[in-house]
DNA sequence: TGTACATCAGTGAACGCGCGTTCACTGATGTAC
DNA sequence: TGTACATCAGTGAACGCGCGTTCACTGATGTAC
């Protein structure tokens, strides 16, 4: 079922998961072409067949990052149970877990600095992902009284900053919190969901 | 006043300056010594006269600005009008405008993945900040039922989360939004006051 | 099945570049008398 | 005020390094007959 190429096999992904593994070590601006085609056990000149050069691997490397954690983000919602509500709460955690357990595809996507409008793939992915956690916002915000119903672009944009932050200064940064990032995230989504009148006043 | 020094004037603080200038435009990862060197009109060998090396230019950069931003905290508090909360509901909006107005500090303090606890000249600048703003949500969620009455440092890493979260995702990146960073931050840390219990549920 | 040929993935050497860092030096400044 | 000397901030050249990228090539693979 492997489907060898005509020397290396799948050098192009091959050159993925190399990246990916130097990301994850030394972050996107440490990651270079020489590298990645070394640990792909191929001479940096190879890496031209299947890229135009080494942001268009970055760029690659995060395209795939979107598309796993847009299909994490669907499946999460699909199945959004017991209730709309809890999916929702379970986004940051999503977003976290993400981050920890992809973090070569976190740092390309959020920490790399490059545009996804550049990278004319890697857009409509991006767009995939945050237009499902928008709908989900959206779903939720409806059950509030009109007048103090925010727009769910602008409720999914409060938990993705909060998610971010957590994982770039608990998570990554040398912060030290007395806190786990998890507890602290769920914490804190807890809070602003019960702010939004969504959760009850009282534990 | 100025006193000038043997050639150059202040030739440390006149690096400090250009690397700021360096770290605004490409990221600390982008910014080189020699490239400060050559902003001040000097020598690349003649940092080290002041430095012991790259990375304690850097250092210094992010000193200089927790310094910048502990001061600006402390003020602050300190005249904390026209009550606590307002004040710290301004928390936010006062690390937001710290990040538009000292980007190249932000940036070595919070983007360049070095470790205070690595430079003892930065650890304790760092942390006189961090404590002020413990101590401000100490003092607000005194005013919680003990019952449901999370740590000042949890309450504080919250904000923190959210605010670094905006500038990273709305403020410096290509995340596009509908809404501007400030609004986005005022809306989120508003929701999750009103969570906590500090403001009325409803407008 | 066997042979001649076309394709093209990966090689190896080379390029120009800018990096951080070192070192012996030089010459402007400060100081002692 | 003038002179001899000490200091030390900044110079200029050099280093070894790894980077991204290019180019003519080679030889394993696929294909036509």
């Amino acid at each position: 079922m492997t489907k060898r190429g005509y020397h290396h096999g799948n050098l192009r992904q091959a050159l993925v998961e190399a990246a990916l593994r130097l990301i994850a070590e030394k972050g996107p601006q440490g990651f270079t072409l020489s590298e990645a085609a070394k640990a792909a056990d191929v001479t940096p000149a190879a890496v031209y067949r299947h890229f135009t050069g080494r942001d268009e691997l970055l760029a690659e490397v995060a395209r795939q990052g979107y598309e796993i954690f847009a299909a994490l983000v669907e499946y999460a919602f699909d199945g959004g149970r017991p209730s709309a509500l809890a999916a929702f709460e379970a986004t940051g955690q999503a977003y976290l877990a993400f981050a920890r357990k992809y973090p070569g595809h976190y740092m390309a996507m959020f920490e790399s600095g490059l545009n996804p409008q550049a990278w004319p793939e890697m857009a409509p992915v991006a767009g995939r992902a945050r237009s499902v956690l928008e709908r989900a916002a959206d779903g939720l915000s409806r059950h509030l009284p009109e007048e103090r119903r925010p727009p769910g672009s602008m409720v999914s944009a409060h938990v993705r900053a909060m998610s971010h932050g957590v994982v770039e200064l608990y998570l990554r940064g040398g912060s030290a919190s007395p806190f786990p990032p998890e507890e602290l995230l769920e914490t804190g989504i807890g809070i602003y969901l019960r702010g939004l009148g969504l959760l009850p006043p009282d534990r």
